[in-house]
DNA sequence: TTGAAAGCGTTACCAG
DNA sequence: CTGGTAACGCTTTCAA
C-alpha cells in the first residue's frame, strides 16, 4: 500500500550496500565479474528497495534497446501467431524482446508502423511480405539494422529473407486438382487492393490454370483482407450464381474456404462429390470440419524459428552485416477429403 | 545503399537548420510554438539527413514512455486478439504503444514477463485475469502505474478491473440446457492446473449443476490450455466413453467445442438429437460448423475498448489515482442449433 | 518564439 | 574485483 513518491536508482541501491553504482550495474547483470559477496549484498539492497532496473536509461547508454521490432498483417491469424511462437521461442533466453505492430494489411500503416519502430531504435526489424512503400522500404534499408522479410520471396529483399513463394503453393493446389481430375476450378479471395500474399496466390493460381488449358476467369474477390468465413461464404454465393458448373473452388485460406464450404453444404452441395474446395495455412480448423479440408502447410512456426535464427546470427557476428541471409520455404500440399473425389490420376491419396 | 556510420541526432539538425536543438525539439513535436518558418526549415533538415527520433532518451529525459505494457495468455486466441483490436483502436492517436507480452497461460511466465515489463517503464499495465503469483501481485502493486485486470472479476483488484464474472457464463449456460430439457450434462475443460478463468467456468457449472439437482460430476479434463480441437475430440471420446448417457456436453472454449462436435459426428451422433454441444467465445467458426454451435459472446472487443478508455482517463487525470474504475460486462448466451432440440421449456429459439 | 544549461539513470572507459 | 567520471540524446527549466 505503501507508495514511494520516487522510485529507488542503482545509487540509492549502491548507498544502501555501500558500494559504488558501477558495482550495482555489474552484480545484477550475470556473467560479470563481481565478488559473491558483493554480489549478495546488492542483491539484498536491491530487493529492500524495491529496485527496478530502467531498460530506457540502459538502452541509451549502451547503444542496445534488446528491441526486436516485428511487423505483421494481423494479430488475428493462427499462422502468424504460429511464426511468433516460433520466433520468441527461439529469442527466449536472450535478452531480445519483441516489439509487435500490425498492419490490417494497409502498406500504408505499415510505414506508419516502421516509423514508430524505429524511433524505439530496434536491434533488429522483421516485416512480413516483401511489398512496401517507397519510403518504407527507404526507411528500412536506411535503418542500420537488420531487416527480415518474412512469409515471402521479394524480387529485391532490402536485407534477409525467410519465405516461399505465394505464387507456387497455387501452382501446387492446381495441379493437385488437375490430377484429381476437377477441369472448371475457381478461385476465392479478398478485395485485390490489398494483401500481397493473396494477390501472388491468386496470380498464381491464373498462371497455373492457364498453362493447363484451363479458363482462369472464374475469380471472386469480397472482402477486405483477411477474408471472413461470412465473406468466404458470400463469395462461394456469387461464384456459384455466375459459374454454376464449377467443379472445384481454391480459396486464398482456410477461414475463407470454410466458410465456402459450410455454405455449398447449407445449399444442398456435397463436397466432395458435386463440388471440392481448398483452403491454405493448414490451420487445425481444417482437419475438423466435416469432409476435413485440402489445404497447404507453410511450416509457419520454423518462418519463426528461422528468423530467430537469422537475427541471433547477425546480432552475434556483428560487423559481419554483408551476410545476406535468404531461406526458401517449401510449403507442403496437405490432401484431404475436401477434394477427395474424381479420382482419374494414379492411384493414391485419400480415396473415399 | 550509402551508410552512414553514426545516426544523426537533433544537434546534427540543429547545425544544419541554423537553430538550436532546443527549437529542434520543439519544431518536431506538434503543438508546441515554434515560427512556421523555423518549422519547416527543421523539417526539412531533419528529412535530408535522415533523422529519426529516439524514444529511449526522450523518455528518459521525460518519463513518459508511451508504453502500455498488456500481458494475454497466449496470442493465438480470437478473443483475446479482438480484446486487443479494441484497445490499439482506442490508443490509437494518443502517443500510447502496445508493449505485449504472453503467458502461455502460466502464472510463473506472467511474473517474469511483468518484470520484463516493469524495467521498460509502461505508463500503465493490462493484465488477464485476476491470478497472479504472489510476488506478482507486490510488483504490480508497487509498480507506481496504473493496473487493468481485465476478463475477470478479482475477489481483490490491484487497481482498476474491466471483466466479467466466468463462473456465472457457465451458470446461464447449464441453465439454458436445463431450460432444453437436457438434464444429464458434462463439462470439457483444460488441465485443472492453469488457467483460472476456464477453472472458473468449470466451478460455476458444477456449482451450477448441483443447485439445479443434477449430478455434477460428468467432468472431463484433457490438455494444457488452451485446449485445442483435438483434445476437445479426445476429451469428446473419453466422456462418451465413461458417461455414455450424457445428453448434453459444455465445453470450455468454442475450440474445444468444435473438437468434440466433429468427433461426436464422426463416431454417427447427431448432434443435438443425441447431444447437444455448447462452447465459449462467440468465435466467428462457431456459426460456420454445422450444425452451429450454442455459445457465450463476452464482448471481447468491448473489453479493450473500456481497457482503453481507464487507461486514457487515468493518464490524462494523473494525480487523482484514488479513483477505481471497475467495470462488470455481461456476457451473453447465444443460442443456436447445437442445443435447439428436446424442447420442453417455454416455446421459442431455434427449433428444428 | 528561441536558447543555454542541467539532468534523466544507466554503462563505457579507464584507473587502481 | 571495484570505483570515478563522462556520456548516451533528449527535454525540463529558466532566461532572454
Amino acid at each position: 500500500m505503501a507508495k514511494n513518491s520516487d522510485s529507488p536508482k542503482m545509487s540509492d541501491v549502491a548507498r544502501l550496500a555501500g558500494v559504488s553504482s558501477m558495482t550495482v550495474s555489474r552484480a545484477l547483470k550475470p556473467g560479470t565479474s563481481v565478488n559473491d559477496v558483493t554480489r549478495e549484498l546488492v542483491r539484498n539492497a536491491a530487493e529492500k528497495l524495491g529496485y527496478v532496473f530502467n531498460s530506457q536509461a540502459s538502452g541509451l547508454r549502451s547503444q542496445r534497446t534488446g528491441f526486436v521490432a516485428v511487423s505483421i498483417p494481423s494479430i488475428n491469424n493462427a499462422n502468424f501467431a504460429d511464426t511468433l511462437n516460433g520466433l520468441t521461442e527461439k529469442l527466449w533466453g536472450s535478452p531480445l524482446q519483441i516489439l509487435l505492430g500490425y498492419t490490417d494489411y494497409d502498406a500504408n500503416k505499415e510505414e506508419e508502423i516502421i516509423n514508430q519502430f524505429l524511433s524505439r531504435k530496434p536491434e533488429a526489424i522483421v516485416v512480413t511480405g516483401g511489398g512496401h512503400t517507397e519510403k518504407c522500404r527507404q526507411l528500412l534499408s536506411q535503418s542500420q539494422v537488420p531487416v527480415v522479410e518474412m512469409w515471402d520471396l521479394p524480387e529485391s529483399p532490402i536485407d534477409h529473407v525467410v519465405g516461399f513463394s505465394n505464387a507456387s503453393t497455387s501452382n501446387l493446389m492446381v495441379r493437385h486438382l488437375y490430377e484429381q481430375g476437377y477441369r472448371k476450378i475457381g478461385f476465392i479471395g479478398g478485395d485485390t487492393k490489398r494483401d500481397a500474399r493473396g494477390l501472388d496466390r491468386r496470380r498464381g493460381f491464373i498462371e497455373e490454370t492457364k498453362s493447363l488449358g484451363l479458363d482462369s476467369t472464374c475469380l471472386v474477390a469480397e472482402g477486405i483482407p483477411p477474408v471472413t468465413m461470412r465473406e468466404g461464404a458470400a463469395a462461394m454465393r456469387n461464384l456459384l450464381k455466375k459459374w454454376p458448373e464449377t467443379e472445384a473452388v481454391m480459396c486464398v485460406s482456410d477461414i475463407s474456404a470454410v466458410g465456402a464450404m459450410t455454405e455449398c453444404i447449407r445449399s444442398g452441395y456435397r463436397v466432395p462429390e458435386d463440388i471440392a474446395i481448398t483452403g491454405f495455412g493448414n490451420y487445425d480448423l481444417a482437419e475438423f470440419t466435416i469432409p476435413t479440408i485440402t489445404t497447404i502447410d507453410v511450416s509457419a512456426k520454423e518462418i519463426g524459428e528461422l528468423v530467430g535464427n537469422t537475427i541471433l546470427q547477425q546480432l552475434e557476428f556483428q560487423g559481419d552485416i554483408s551476410a545476406k541471409t535468404s531461406i526458401e520455404i517449401k510449403p507442403k500440399l496437405i490432401t484431404r477429403e475436401s477434394t477427395a473425389v474424381k479420382l482419374i490420376g494414379p492411384a493414391g491419396t485419400l480415396s473415399e
